[in-house]
DNA sequence: GTCCCGACTGTAAACGTTTGCATTCCTGGG
DNA sequence: CCCAGGAATGCAAACGTTTACAGTCGGGAC
């Protein structure tokens, strides 16, 4: 009597047939006669049979297991992914691999190592890595079927937002108000990560007043990081104008809550003074009253690991273009 | 000529030694002459050879997996020391399995399949999972090593927070500014996750009240969601007392965020009308200029997976408290 | 009664490593 | 000159599955 874990041949030496026919009956393939399978199953019971993964990995070349890349899970949009990814696969019965890319020179090394990487998943859920940039598709880098979120990838089952129409109906939101001058606070120029998100919501922003007839004043403008820090900044580059906008449209929520409490500290009324709207629809949006545009990212995830399944599973899938909607709250309201 | 990937097989044969030998010499293993260790490492790379992993866990029963256990990722605690973590050991040459138990029910059949969990792992990091809440020991589910963060666990080694000193501190500090009204954001009573974490730090608030020679008074501390909802509620009720608090200490910054919003749209001055203190350290805090306890969180994540390597490795470690400091800015000053 | 076919089961060869043991070779001490 | 012993290498058996292939058996069509 041995004390480590039971094998098939355990159940195979027990039951009394053959570890061909009890891997067959554990896993309900056809060919096996009712009443073996059944023996077999209440023998692996028994004696508490749980398969080995790395065995039966190696025998069959499913790995069940998919890989995540993204460049960090600190911050809000891949964090919230994560959530909807992993719950999808760990229904589906596979265990989610990931890789943090958080440096540029992270990424190069990734995308020179994604080979090997293939080689220890069935497939591959990318977020935000812009692949894409250099002109490259899927296949330049990887082997296994895979889909990207937030970029259109060739060779790769995609989804994505309509970047460029979400920003116009934010900011005409704002011009329905009754607004004319209106900042913009945009991502910083990327050095570091080639995405084109912040020149989408540009063309976005000019898109909407051009529409309106209204003039893309320059000083407008004005970039900042992604973060809150970058808010407090920019709403004092705008404040400083000759002529200061009557509202604001940020390019992300956490931008938002920068100009938000520094509009705030120096006594303007928001959204009296200052009518402000956001994009994302952070956790913090609701409480702080933010409108803005809302991306369902836990449930984006939750569509991207449905499609690498069915990727993986060899079944056709469509790129996909998730809707953002306009959530108004209490930071935006008619010019007065 | 096949155009399937090279095995140990292929470079064996190209060098003239045996597979054995070419196991070895890639693995740095003593007992393999110079001379061949540089000419099978030559192959290789020419190969472009790269381990088959499955193939090799089998073989060794080494699976370099560590299991990373949480609530969620989604939230600020966890996915900020998803990154510390995961940079340590795919540093070390790991990868990271994770697993996420939302609900009380996805936390019960963790525990419950724990075991053949571990079976993929070498390792398990927990984090604010309260394993230890029935006063279970991690040998109950787990027979592989385990760090737990945010818990002392029995048969693991930990690494956590005093969070009765630590919040002592954070209310000492009010108090050293003259305040006598200290109002209390408290987490909510843990109906899902039987965490202790609220009530320690209760009594830290009450220990610096106490030494201080204030009066507990019980109108002052009021409970609410971890969130920055949580927080606008709170400062509702505790605006709303007889006599209001001139200062509040919430048990996290998001809930910090809450009571700073809905205050300032209160026309409250802060800190000149009330002082608020946090704990956290989140992200958005610098920016808000939110004087709080910091939590390392990155760090501490670093710590936790260089405490399992050891630990993989068969190293003694000791548990860790790690240092709460506090860190000063804008939103406490002085009773005036 | 033969033949054929399909359901069921067993045999054994993969899968690509790691590793215990045996073997060879060489060097230095006696 | 012999022998001990360590360095270097090879042989082959694991590791625990999956799966191609080859059987066996029974029943229906002719």
């Amino acid at each position: 009597m041995s004390n480590s874990r039971p094998t098939i041949k355990d159940i195979a030496r027990v039951t009394g047939v053959s570890v061909a026919t009890v891997s067959r009956a554990l896993r309900n393939l056809p060919y096996v006669a009712p009443a073996t399978r059944s023996k077999v199953v209440e023998a692996a019971t028994e004696l508490e049979y749980e398969v080995h993964p790395q065995a039966s990995r190696l025998a069959s070349g499913r790995t069940w297991t998919v890989g995540l890349a993204a460049p960090q899970f600190g911050s809000w949009f891949p964090s919230r992914a994560l959530g909807g990814i992993n719950s999808v696969f760990a229904e589906a019965g596979y265990d989610l691999l990931i890789s943090m890319m958080a440096t540029p020179e992270d990424r190069r090394r990734f995308l020179h190592e994604a080979r090997s990487f293939c080689r220890r998943v069935d497939g591959m859920v990318l977020i935000d890595t812009f692949v894409s940039a250099e002109g490259n598709s899927a296949g330049d880098f990887f082997d296994r079927p895979v889909v990207a979120v937030n970029e259109r990838l060739e060779g790769a089952s995609s989804i994505f937002i309509d970047n460029r129409l979400a920003a116009r109906r934010a900011v005409e939101h704002l011009i329905e108000l009754g607004h004319e001058r209106i900042g913009l606070v945009v991502g910083p120029p990327s050095a570091e990560l080639p995405t084109p998100v912040p020149a989408q919501r540009l063309l976005g922003y000019q898109d909407a007043l051009r529409a309106a007839g209204l003039p893309c004043a320059p000083e407008l403008a004005v970039s900042g990081e992604w973060t809150a820090a970058g808010g407090t900044v920019a709403v004092s580059k705008l404040l400083e104008c000759a002529e200061p906008p009557t509202a604001v449209f940020c390019m992300s929520d956490q931008m938002a809550f920068g100009v938000l409490w520094s509009a705030a500290r120096r006594g303007l009324n928001i959204p009296g003074d200052l009518s402000v709207i956001g994009f994302d629809d952070h956790d913090l949006s609701e409480a702080m009253g933010l409108t803005t545009m809302r991306q369902a990212v836990d449930e984006m995830g939750v569509r991207a690991a449905q499609m690498a399944l069915a990727l993986i599973d060899g079944e056709p899938v469509s790129d996909i273009t998730w809707d953002v909607p306009l959530i108004v709250r209490e930071t935006t309201a008619p010019l007065g």
